[in-house]
DNA sequence: TTGAAAGCGCTAACAT
DNA sequence: ATGTTAGCGCTTTCAA
C-alpha cells in the first residue's frame, strides 16, 4: 500500500521524509510537532511524505531529546484485586485518549517494590498514579516531589489525590444497620498499611458514638477472599451480629466461612462488604456494600496529572477530588437475630 | 544518603561515574553491561561510583543505540475480564523476573484497535505477547513476521502459541453431562472471532456425535456477564437440558436470569462454564466449570517469547506449548430432568 | 520560514 | 583491557 524508502525495508525516519521533500531534517521535525511553524505549503508536502512513507515517530528518541516520555505510570497493589480493573481501565482509556501509554504495575503489596518502581519511573514515566499506596506520607511526599504524581485513595498534604468517599458511606452503612436492630458490630479492618481502612475506621467509631452503638476492630486481616475465614470466626467469637468488612474480597470470604460453618446471613449475621466488585451482586447471598463510580476516579486522577505536565490551562490546578460512594443494599444484610445468644 | 555529582540535582549519567572514576564512559558502560569484559578492579571500582552516585540507567538511551527496548507488550480484548487477571499477573513476574518491563494494552475486543496497536509497539516493544486475538491468521502471521509475537490460546501455523486446551475439557465436559442423563445440550458459543469459541465447539460436537447425542450452538454472544441473559433465554427456548457456555462469564449471566426466570439450576438446567474464574466458586450456584492454570500459561507465553529475543541457549525453540485443563464439577450441574416437559 | 549543528545518554565498532 | 569515535532518531538552539 505505502512505499518504502528505496530497496529498505527499516521503518522512516524524519530524514527520510526530509529527503523526499527536499528539506532539512529539522524542518520536518516542526512540520510534525508544531506545525504553526512552517509554510503551509511545505507542511502540506511534508505531512503527505510522512503518510506516504507510513512514517511513525520513535518515541525512545522522541524521550530522549525532549525528556518526555509519553507513558504515565499507574501503580496497584494487586492486580487481581477486581477493585482495580475498572480502575485501570478508566485510566487506559483516559491516558489513550490524551495520546499517553499507560505503564501499569503490580507493586505486590510491597512498599519496597512500590518505592524501586517509583525510582525506576522517574526516567521512564512522565508522571504517575500511585492507587491505595503503601508508602509512608513522608516517602509519598518525597516522591511527588520527584515527580509528577497523583494518589488514589490517599491523603497526604501536598500530594494531588483523587479520594473515595468510603469514610461516609461507612456511617450510611452503621445507620443501615442501626435501622435494622443491630447494636453490636464489628469493623473488620484492612492492612495496617492502608490509609483507606484507617479512615474507614475513624468514621465508623466516631459515627458509632454518636449513635450510642458498639463498634469494635477486628483484624488487620489481608484484602483477599481467603482472609475472609480468619476474618468470620473472629467475628462470630466477638460476639456481633453485622459486620462492615474494609472490603468486598474478605467479605465474601466471610461470606463462604460462614456457610461453612452454617451460621446464616443474614439471619445470624449480616455482612457489608465495600467496593461493590465484580462479583458482589452474583455471591450467595448477594452482598450489601459501598458503591462508586471508580472507572471515574481512575480517569479524574489522570486528568488531574495531566493537567500538571501541561500547564497550559488558565484555571488553578485541582489538587483533590472527593468521589462519592452511596451503599447498595443485597441479601446480606437484614434484621438483628433476637439478642437470645447473648453473653 | 548518596553523594550527587557536584553541585547539581540531575541524576546521573555514565559520563559522571567516568569522570569520578578517570575511565571512558565506554568502559563504565563496558563494567555494567558486560562486567566480564572489564578488569576485576576497575570494575569494582566503577560499580561503587555508580552506587555512590545513584546511578540509574536511562532506559530510553540504551534503546535507541542498542534497538532493544527491555519492553514486552501484553495485549488483552478485555482487561475487566477476570481471566486474563491471573494471565496479566503471570506474565508480568515472568517479564520481570527477567528484567523487562510490561507494557499492559486493553484492545478492548477490537480487532482493528489490536492492529494499531501491535504497529505501534513495534518500536516500542521487543517483542508482544498476544491473548485470544481478534486478527485474521493472515494479520497475525504478517505481524509475526515483522516482530516476535508468542499468542495465547489462538493456533496459526508458523506463530508460536500458547493454548489451553479447553477443547478437549469440553469433551469431559459433555461426558460429565451424558453421565447425568442429559442428552439434549446446547454449546452457547462466543464471539465469532474467537478461535477458542470455534474450536470448543468443533470438539463438542464431533464428541457429540461419537456419544450419540443432540448438542446445537446458540449464539454467538459477547463474552460479558450482561449476555448471559439472552443466552439463558435462548436456552430455555431452545429445550435443552444443560448448557456449556463459551466462559464463565456468559454462564454466570445465565445463573443469575435463570434465577430472574425463576428456573432452578441445576434441577431445570445445568450449567458449565469455562475458566474458572474469579467469583465461580461463589456464584450461586457454585458454577462446574473448566480449570487450567491460567497465571502459569502467561509464563510459559512469555519463556517462549524471551527464548526468540535471547536465542542463546542450545535446545530449539519450542513454538506450541499446550496448557491441560480439567473439569471442576460444582452445584450447577445435576442429573437431566424427567422429560415431562419435552415438545 | 528554514537550515545547520549540537546534543539527549547510551552502545558498538574500531583502534590501541 | 581500555579509549576513541560514531551514531541511534529526534528536538532545539542559533543563524541565516
Amino acid at each position: 500500500m505505502a512505499m518504502q524508502a528505496a530497496g529498505t525495508d527499516r521503518p522512516a525516519t524524519i530524514h527520510d521524509i526530509a529527503a523526499l521533500c527536499g528539506v532539512a531534517a529539522s524542518t520536518v521535525s516542526r512540520a510534525l510537532s508544531t506545525p504553526d511553524r512552517v509554510n503551509i505549503r511545505t507542511r502540506e508536502r511534508i505531512q503527505a511524505a510522512a503518510a506516504e512513507l507510513n512514517y511513525l515517530p520513535n518515541s525512545q528518541a522522541k524521550a530522549l531529546s525532549s525528556g518526555r516520555t509519553g507513558a504515565v505510570g499507574v501503580l496497584v497493589p494487586d492486580i487481581t484485586n477486581p477493585f482495580y480493573f475498572d480502575l485501570i481501565r478508566g485510566t487506559q482509556l483516559q491516558l489513550k485518549a490524551a495520546g499517553y501509554t499507560q505503564l501499569l504495575v503490580d507493586t505486590e503489596e510491597s512498599d519496597e517494590v512500590e518505592a524501586s518502581t517509583l525510582e525506576q519511573l522517574r526516567k521512564t514515566a512522565d508522571g504517575v498514579i500511585v492507587a491505595a499506596s503503601r508508602l509512608t506520607d513522608d516517602a509519598l511526599l518525597a516522591a511527588a516531589g520527584k515527580a509528577p504524581l497523583v494518589t488514589i485513595n490517599r491523603d497526604v498534604a501536598g500530594v494531588p489525590a483523587v479520594i473515595i468517599d468510603t469514610p461516609s458511606a461507612t456511617s450510611q452503612a452503621l445507620d443501615h444497620l442501626i435501622s435494622l436492630g443491630h447494636t453490636r458490630v464489628a469493623y473488620i479492618a484492612g492492612p495496617l498499611t492502608s490509609q483507606s481502612s484507617e479512615r474507614r475506621w475513624t468514621a465508623l467509631s466516631e459515627a458509632a458514638q454518636d449513635r450510642g452503638v458498639e463498634v469494635r476492630s477486628l483484624g488487620p486481616f489481608a484484602p483477599k477472599t481467603q482472609s475472609g475465614a480468619a476474618a468470620a470466626d473472629a467475628a462470630v467469637h466477638s460476639g456481633v451480629t453485622a459486620c462492615i468488612a474494609f472490603n468486598d474480597l474478605i467479605a465474601i470470604g466471610m461470606l463462604q466461612r460462614l456457610r461453612e460453618r452454617g451460621i446464616r446471613v443474614p439471619e445470624e449475621m449480616s455482612i457489608v462488604g465495600c467496593d461493590d466488585i465484580f462479583g458482589a451482586d452474583f455471591c450467595n447471598p448477594p452482598l450489601t456494600t459501598m458503591a462508586s463510580p471508580i472507572e471515574q476516579a481512575g480517569r479524574v486522577a489522570v486528568s488531574m496529572l495531566l493537567a500538571k505536565l501541561n500547564p497550559l490551562a488558565g484555571g488553578g490546578i485541582r489538587t483533590r477530588s472527593v468521589m462519592p460512594t452511596h451503599l447498595t443494599v443485597r441479601g446480606s444484610t437484614a434484621a438483628a437475630p433476637a439478642p437470645s445468644t447473648a453473653p
